[in-house]
RNA sequence: CGGGGUGUGGCGUAGUUUGGUAACGCGCAUGGUUUGGGACCAUGAGAUCGGAGGUUCGAAUCCUCUCGCCCCGACCA
């Protein structure tokens, strides 16, 4: 392709609404350029780089025997209203009517979507198991897009579904795709992590995330074990049991004067008592119900698992003013001695605690010394805490690190939930009706995209990953007004071309060498053939690898050989 | 939705405090000179200063409303 036959609107500076690296660079380098908040369209250069990734995605579904179909973006609302999530998704959906006012959505997942499919198509065990695929736009009315690609509200998702027969059969179904993902990513140039995850709105027991570390563009925080690997998402992280401790003597339990003291950093200095000698009252609202959460003041709740662990669908802390009514006292006051009418869950830690502080549920006041079980009963105990850089690893016991994380595709067991809504069922070997047994599976393709750029890029631009290039070889010449340097840059641009590679030469004869040099590391390619100076004095081609920075020399008979080695290698380097 | 910020040629900005009729760099067009790390000279095009209303002799600037966009939080590929 010749740069002046295509559309590469380089930019010199980012617009300013730009705020992370691949960002700026997928808009500096000409790849994309935003419609409205979330809203992007590809440009040439862009587009040939998603599909690259939307290629290794098939290949690799394919190769697990998944089969590739194409649902409609926009999905009637009925069939979201049997599985409850019409309601549910809310405002994230998009939602629309014809004209004569049936409702629709634009498609922000298709669970409902192939469960009815299959529904209708799937009647025995002998079809099974099957997996479908598809490449497709999502819509999402995000609560806040952000980051460019990395989080639209429309974006390009590959989502897989699997239907088996029976348990093992989705084990075996989810390590098929598992092990895809794992060389998708790899393929991809991606460093991914697979981490255990919280399986959130979609539903189901067993969820992985796989993660791509990002100080500055993650949006998730996983914890990591360096000795063992264990890895989780904050919101699944198992939270270590702690040993025995040793019980104190009871002291009795005092009523103090606390004003003005209300978080628990206030409390601890006014009281002059740590933090961990305090226990932390969080009033919150699970599916209309009231339940009084109890943590180590030193620790943090973690919503989801306390929502789990009570098979809650819908948590949120209680307001200001139900706390007041609830529990007669203000926020940061509260505590469980007395309470009756609420349900009390505690961390599992409030059990080695003793002599600790809590509210009295009464304003400005405090008690110490309160005890389990003597001065309050607490209704379950759980792991509820959230866990932190330094805690003990669950599986074995060394310090966990925590890292911010891209979470570029998820998978699930979700077992019977869809099926059962949707009464999808097949008929068994045993002659019984069965619902499916369903796994999905999601690459956020533009995401993965970002992620990419990302991990691969310097102060002068994107150095892609062979792979997902938008070339393979960009051909640089200098200077258009010599013609031994058009000739040269010719000959190698047909040569290379016409043996399958895809190359780039900037043609371009109003911009200066300078220009072409930035443009050329600012897009990326991760071969460039510079052909000028070198040319001249001994006549030979410059190569230069984008990513290492290194060149060299080379006669232009001996360039097309090197330049295939070159590419080959960093193909069989992804793949290895 | 809550909190913070921002909107001035295609991009990046100045001007707003203290109202006086839009400036700078890059880019773009034409001609010429250049060609190894964002060249130079000359000429030129391009902005109702996000929008609406108001105050004023006069508004980018002050007031009211409104819209867009970005960042932090809840949600997620």
């Amino acid at each position: 392709m010749r740069l002046t036959k295509t559309f590469v609107p380089t930019l010199r500076e980012a617009p300013q609404d730009a705020e992370i690296i691949s960002h700026k660079l997928l808009l500096k380098a000409g790849m994309i350029r935003k419609v409205a908040s979330g809203i992007y369209s590809f440009l040439p250069l862009g587009l040939r780089s998603l599909e690259k990734v939307k290629k290794i995605i098939r290949e690799e579904m394919d190769k697990t025997g998944a089969l590739e179909v194409l649902f409609p973006a926009i999905l009637p609302k009925e069939i979201w209203e049997e599985t409850g999530r019409w309601n549910i998704y809310g405002n994230e959906m998009f939602k629309l009517k014809d004209r004569k006012g049936r409702e629709f959505c634009l498609g922000p997942t298709h669970e409902e979507a192939v469960v009815d499919l299959a529904r209708g198509e799937l009647r025995s065990y002998k079809e099974l198991p099957k997996t479908f695929y598809q490449i497709q736009t999502k819509y999402r009315d995000e609560l806040r897009p952000r980051f460019g690609l990395m989080r639209a509200r429309e974006f390009i998702m590959k989502d897989a579904y699997s239907f088996d027969a029976s348990m093992r059969g989705l084990d075996k179904s989810y390590e098929k795709m598992f092990n895809a993902y794992k060389r998708i990513f790899k393929r991809c140039g991606l460093t991914t992590i697979p981490i255990e995850a919280d399986s959130g709105a979609i539903g189901g027991k067993v969820s992985h995330e796989f993660v791509v570390i990002s100080e500055k563009a993650g949006e998730s925080e996983f914890v990591y074990c360096p000795k063992c690997g264990y890895a989780a998402n904050i919101e699944a992280a198992k939270s270590a049991k702690e040993g025995e401790v040793e019980k104190e003597e009871f002291k009795a339990i005092n009523k103090v004067s606390t004003p003005d003291a209300k978080t628990i950093n206030e409390v601890s200095e006014f009281l002059n008592i740590p933090k961990e000698k305090l226990v932390k009252s969080l009033l919150y609202k699970i599916d209309g119900e009231f339940v009084l959460a109890l943590v180590k003041g030193d620790d943090e709740l973690n919503e989801v698992k306390l929502k789990n662990l009570l098979n809650g669908k819908f948590i949120f802390p209680a307001t200001a003013e139900e706390v007041k009514s609830v529990m007669g006292a203000s926020v940061g006051s509260v505590g469980p001695v007395g309470v009756k009418n609420v349900k009390i869950i505690a961390d599992y830690r409030i059990k080695n605690m003793f002599n600790f502080v809590t509210g009295a549920n009464e304003d400005g006041y405090h008690f110490v010394n309160v005890n389990l079980n003597r001065d309050f009963s607490v209704d379950a105990f759980g792991d509820i805490r959230t866990v932190k850089a330094g805690d003990s690893c669950p599986k074995c016991g060394a310090r966990l690190e925590v890292y911010e994380g891209i979470e570029v595709g998820q998978t699930f067991k979700l077992g019977t939930k869809y099926s059962e809504k949707m009464n999808a069922k097949f008929l068994d070997k045993d002659g019984k009706e069965k619902y499916f047994i369903m796994g999905c599976y999601g690459i956020g393709v533009g995401r993965t995209l970002a992620a990419i750029i990302e991990e691969h890029n310097d102060k002068y631009g994107i150095k892609w990953p062979i792979s997902v290039a938008p070339f393979e070889v960009e051909v640089v010449p200098l200077n258009m007004s010599d013609k031994t340097i058009v000739e040269v840059s010719e000959k190698i641009y047909n040569d290379l071309t016409s043996s399958g590679i895809e190359v780039l030469i900037d043609d371009r004869n109003d911009v200066s060498a300078g220009v072409k040099f930035n443009d050329a590391d600012l897009i990326g390619i991760p071969v460039q053939i510079i052909v000028g100076r070198a040319l001249k004095r001994e006549g030979k081609l410059e190569i230069k690898n984008r990513d290492s920075g290194e060149k060299v020399l080379i006669e232009p008979e001996s360039a097309l050989k090197y330049v295939k080695d070159i590419i080959e290698a960093k193909y069989n380097a992804l793949n290895e």
